[in-house]
This record gives C-alpha cells, sequence and structure tokens, in this order.
DNA sequence: GGGAGCATGTAACGGGTTACATGATTGG
DNA sequence: CCAATCATGTAACCCGTTACATGCTCCC
C-alpha cells in the first residue's frame, strides 16, 4: 500500500507546462471537457501564457488522469452524442498547491519576431518596417481591448479575483507594448539625424 | 540550369525561425564561428527573442550552408587546433532582404510563468506568492541593467544602429515589467479590502 | 597542474504542432 | 439543406533541448 494519498512524490514537477495549464483551469472547480478547456484557454491564459492546441489538451488530459490528478466521466447528452467531463482530483488539488507554492518558477518566454525584424533592418526596406509596426500595433490594442473585456467579464465572479487581476496585467501590458512600438516608430523615423 | 542566382524561391519561408535568427546574426556582416555566434545571440537576441541551445545553432549553421545562404571556411588557429568561420553569401543577403520586407511576422510569444502562479494563486500561499513576485522583480531589473549596458556598448558601433534600438526597446520593456509587478503586488496585497 | 573558457559535435528524447478523420447538433 | 460549431481523437513530423563526448589553449 503506497501512500501517495498523503505526500505528493518528487516527481510532481515532472509535468510538462500544458499539463500544469490545463490543471491549473480544473483547479476553479468546474466539470469541463476537452472543448471547455480549449475556450477557457482562450479566454484567459491565452493572454500571459498561451492556448495549446486542441489535440494537446486531450493528451495532457489522458496525462493527468493516469496520474490520478483528474477524473472524468461521459456526459450523455442526446443518445448519440456525448462529450467527456473532467474534474480535479484531490490529488490534483494537492499537486496544485505545491505547484504554486514551490519556488522558482520557469524562465519567462518572449519570442517577438517583430522586434527581430527590427533588429534586422538593416536587411529590409525602412518604410515597410514602419509598416508592420503600426500593424502590429493596431493588433496589439485590439487584443488589449479584448483582454479588458475578459477583465471586466471575470471581475465579478467569485473564486476568480486572481483571474481577473492577471486579465489586468494583460491589459496593462498590451498597453505598455502599444506605447513602446509608439517610441520605436520615433527612433527608427529619427534614425538617420543622430550621430 | 536552375536560376535561383535571382530570385528567391517559393519556400524560402519555410526556413525555421533559429535559422533566421543565425542568419541574422551573419547579416552583419562577419565571419563567426557557432560559437561566437551563441555569445552573440546571448548578448542581443537573447533579450527580445531567444538563446538557442550550442547544438542547434551548429545544426542550423549546416542547414544554411545546405541552402547555399552561408559558407564555411576552416580556419587553423595552431596546428592542432581550427574553427570554422561562417559568413553569409549574396543568396543570404537576399533572403534576409526578402524575409525583412515580406509581411506578416510570426505572431509574437509570450509564455509568462509568474502570472500562470498569479491566475491559479488561489491554491497557494499569499505570502510565498508576494515572496516569487519580488525575486521576480529583483531579477528583471538585473536584467534591464544589462540590456541597457549592451545597448550603450552598441550604440556607437556604425551599422548596429537597429540593433541598439532593439537593445533600448528591451531595456524599456524590463522597467515597463518591473513596474507592473509593483503594480500586481498592489492588487494583490489589497485583495481583501475590495468587493 | 588544473580549471575556465574555446570549440564542435552526436544521440536520445519529447513536447507540441499541423493535418486529417469523423460525426453529431444547431440555426439561418 | 448547408454551414458553423460542438466534440474527440490519430498520425506524422520536427524543432529544439539536455546530456554526453572530446580535446584544445590560456592563464594562474
Amino acid at each position: 500500500m503506497d501512500d501517495d494519498a498523503e505526500v505528493v512524490t518528487a516527481d510532481e514537477a515532472e509535468l510538462p507546462a500544458t499539463s500544469w495549464a490545463v490543471l491549473g483551469i480544473l483547479s476553479f472547480g468546474e466539470q469541463l471537457s476537452g472543448y471547455d478547456i480549449k475556450r477557457w484557454a482562450e479566454q484567459s491564459l491565452a493572454f500571459f501564457y498561451w492556448a495549446p492546441s486542441q489535440s494537446q489538451i486531450y493528451t495532457e488530459l489522458r496525462r493527468l488522469e493516469s496520474h490520478g490528478l483528474v477524473v472524468s466521466r461521459v456526459e450523455q447528452t442526446h443518445e448519440a452524442k456525448s462529450r467527456r467531463l473532467y474534474e480535479i482530483t484531490d490529488t490534483g488539488r494537492r499537486w496544485m498547491r505545491d505547484w504554486a507554492d514551490r519556488l522558482e518558477p520557469d524562465p519567462v518566454v518572449l519570442k517577438h519576431p517583430v522586434l527581430l525584424r527590427v533588429w534586422a533592418a538593416h536587411n529590409g526596406d525602412r518604410t515597410r518596417l514602419l509598416r508592420v509596426l503600426d500593424d502590429y500595433r493596431d493588433e496589439v490594442l485590439a487584443r488589449a481591448e479584448r483582454a479588458e473585456q475578459h477583465r471586466a467579464n471575470s471581475s465579478a465572479v467569485p473564486g476568480w479575483r486572481y483571474s481577473s487581476i492577471a486579465l489586468g496585467w494583460s491589459t496593462r501590458y498590451l498597453q505598455d507594448e502599444a506605447a513602446r512600438i509608439g517610441w520605436l516608430r520615433e527612433q527608427i523615423e529619427n534614425e538617420d539625424e543622430e550621430s
């Protein structure tokens, strides 16, 4: 009789990042299908983390279930149609608690192809670069609005306090980003004036 | 007789991201070894893109050479020691120009494990969360200083204008990030006061 | 002499993606 | 009736990582 009912084994850190994200979504306590999780991810996770592909989510759910961190049951909506609903277990909650309290989160990953363009802009045309920046800025501001909407929607829900704080952060992040692009634009336009 | 001397074929977009980054470094015109490229990447790319692993750089260099975008020659420093220096070709420059001017850069990737913690903070202890944030903030400010140093170093070099602009962006990015963490801290500390 | 840095690679592995397949339900 | 959405999954693929291996040179 192994007693992993009380203690989280050392290899809990071994879960891939996406597993934690999916388990995190389930830690809000609702019973969700893989499909639900995908949409949930797109409305929150996607703003500061990333939205895993559909197929990956199913893979992670199976992985989580094999670890006993979630359980599933099949819901029969109609005769010929069904969906599998997942729910976090006590073990899953314990792992989440442990994950939240262990130090050293993974390093932040920023991969910014637009900045890569700026950095290597000596290879291309400046006017086109500026257009790329303008497009990007518009896109960022549109994203900021969506983030703010999701934040506002979640701010009322009890138990979603931290979630809405994270979305507030995302809104700010995107507004700051838009401002920085403005700054970039100036730098590039005044490029030949300086020494 | 295929004439890819004049026109860049349609599959130039097929290079993986790291290839472009490595080719981008070589587009500054210097002859570099794989080792040099790694260090170069750490001092600029790493701040807004990411630093590929050593082994990956060698892989990409071989790939680039097989496409004729770079050429290499062996430099015999001493009798028993040598290193392989890579240099961009005209074809490589053409591909870079094309890359710079084609629209739609890849989407920006942000994977922020610290925010993931905040978002799922209902699972853990608030005091520990605040400590994670403080540590992260210190780290960010230290990074900002390094970015600023590299920016200052590169600002004097002719031909590195865009590169130093990109590093200026990184410095601002990291300062903004630190400020946002401060904001986050406040939100979390006042968490129970609000409705 | 020995450790740090220089320099180049191989091998195993896996996380995650895209593309594809399948079929039901809902609403215009 | 047809398109969009719901819903779940398989298969192929590959980028990139870690770990390991090797040996040099420079400098204290």
